[in-house]
DNA sequence: GGGCCGTGCGCAGTTGGATTT
DNA sequence: CAAATCCAACTGCGCACGGCC
């Protein structure tokens, strides 16, 4: 029950004795109304702390001023950190946002979307690793857009649906990370990540295998995650390393796959960074300060939620279309720690310390 | 600009020939329609899958259903952990959730109290450690109670408000982890924290130092950080380490510390879990996967972000009062594992594998 | 007669009281 | 009279129109 007397134009418009609707203009369309009465209707309004209400401006103008984000699960750290990036970039603008984190639940992700045309949002940006090419979804989307709210993805494309998006190159910083062990590390490797239905883990697996295959062996070992979290990461690691035959280096797919993949290595025998290598994807601030230190396929956050937000802004305010918008694609970048620096024995071109140690 | 044709109570009304407030209160309020009418306009409501207009309804009858989230810095885990557990129990209600975070900032999380009375948002729930006694803050938010916006608190209660809070018993936490070192490992002990203006991390500085004055030692040395994060603790653990003496076991305010701080004592030439025991704050998912496994104080996030989500949304509906509801207290709980695990020589009552080890 | 301002309606619902059966 | 329904006012704001000097 937002009560009462919320400083509304009602009461500008008593205190300055103007029409609302003069108020309104003095506020949002100085050009028609007289620099005088512009100026006294701005200090009434700031005198009584005026905002005016989104719900009822939002009613009548069909803009609300507020995004949604919708991502795979807040609680992991990628999410958490693309989450705060749209965060800052909305407040610039002075956009609310509403937050609806689905856990990788589909039937939660689609009940979200369903309610999106009623939520008062004019856009709403999507992020997760999960397939949204599925037709439920696809559905949903179309509805979305076709309601005139706007749409933007982050990570994956849609089929079918002409929507902006911005991609990381994940194929290259796959390769960069899987020529980087074979060359220091040699034969076999293996991909850590999570069963088909991931897409960038997709796009990863793929950069993989054809480093893999240009080095002689047919795929690599493809370990399967059930989940994309330490746990997860951990159980196939070990379950892997118990049976099948040990890699000389591991590219995870995510660096919560990789830390658990590296405790399950010690806890069977291995060393890290000895006779075995680890490589991660994401590069989370924890990095550097692991033991060992992780190595990373890093990217910048900002840059990506960043530009996602600003397209959707400029949608939503009409100052462009998001027709026939080829996806912006964000470089990565192979940031090499002690997990899997070169032994000893390998070729020593590189600098001993990759970039992006702790300080 | 959300077009056309959104599936509306007047289209309902139309096709089924009853009034627009028959349709509502066929829709709000069953019982006072005929059972018939109720369930010819519930099949005409799900074929036009109608949803309310949230910002519609909300203006007139003053509940919109929303709730707001303010947190210090969402891409903490701390935070993004609370998030889930909020954004999973508003989900459960169909309640929205925006979400705000600040960074720590103060002049951005004023500013985002500002405007929520604007913002069309029955209630906000806010976690963080800064400190919201300040007299801007708590202006702020006395004037957002004033217009019956509902308030709860997460970790901290505000003077001279009567606003629910849920906290966690830090001081008890800290006693057991600062009561297991001292045990384990001796003196001196040192505590991790950021600077003053942290209410939860100056709770648990009180608990470890009551033990270690029980102990015999005045205070316990006290490292301060310039932040939350793994860098702040790498950084001031380190400093400390090349100038103070060391310490036979750590306490750090939270897990990002405590993990900066295991790198800083390898990086100096200590190890960790052997000659320096390290306990953190939190029990972050990854605390049983790192090398050396973390030891760490524990607590259910969705216990307390659950209780604050459920009792605030109660609130919104009239429920229950805000009035004189002393703080509900959540139990803190010591997991010991190998960062802080008894060296041989000391005592051994103790099983050697803590609980919440890696499965 | 062109700046400046007020009137009235609409947005999509909610609600109290009047009206019907 | 009670149950069921409808009318009209109302929420805060934006916009098209028209009137006034």
């Amino acid at each position: 029950m937002t009560k009462p007397d919320t400083g509304t134009m009602a009461k500008i418009a008593e205190a300055t004795g103007f029409s609302i609707s003069t108020v309104s203009r003095a506020l949002n369309r100085p050009e028609l109304v007289a620099e005088k009465t512009r100026k006294q209707v701005l200090k009434v309004a700031d005198d009584l702390s005026f905002h005016p209400n989104r719900a009822a401006s939002g009613l009548r103008s069909g803009s609300h001023r507020c995004l949604a984000l919708l991502v795979g699960d807040i609680s992991q750290p990628w999410y958490s950190m693309i989450t705060k990036s749209v965060d800052t970039v909305c407040a610039e603008h002075s956009f609310a946002l509403q937050l609806k984190s689905f856990g990788h639940d589909r039937a939660k992700a689609l009940s979200y979307l369903a309610r999106i045309p009623y939520e008062g949002v004019d856009g709403i940006i999507i992020n997760t690793g999960d397939d949204l090419g599925i037709p439920e979804i696809r559905a949903q989307l179309a509805r979305i857009v076709e309601r005139g709210i706007h749409v933007v993805t982050i990570g994956q494309t849609i089929p079918d649906l002409d929507v902006p998006t911005i991609l990381y190159d994940d194929y290259s910083g796959a390769e960069q990370a899987t020529t980087h062990l074979a060359e220091a590390w040699g034969m076999p490797l293996a991909f850590l990540g999570a069963i088909r239905g991931s897409i960038p883990a997709e796009d990863r697996w793929q950069g993989f295998r054809s480093v893999v295959r240009s080095h002689g062996q047919t795929d690599g070992i493809r370990i399967v995650t059930d989940g994309y979290d330490y746990k997860a990461g951990y159980s196939a690691m070990a379950a892997h390393l118990r049976v099948g035959p040990w890699p000389r280096g591991v590219l995870a797919s995510n660096d919560q796959l990789a830390v658990g993949a590296v405790r399950a290595i010690k806890d069977l025998g291995g060393t890290v960074g000895t006779d075995i290598a680890v490589v991660g994807f994401g590069d989370l601030d924890f990095a550097p300060y692991l033991v060992p230190s992780l190595s990373s396929v890093s990217g910048s956050v900002q840059e990506i939620a960043g530009a996602a937000t600003n397209r959707l802004i400029s949608m939503v305010k009409g100052e462009a279309q998001g027709t026939a918008i080829p996806p912006i694609t964000a470089p990565r970048k192979l940031v090499i720690r002690e997990s899997s620096q070169p032994p000893a024995s390998a070729s020593g071109e590189r600098h001993p310390q990759g970039e992006g140690a702790y300080p």
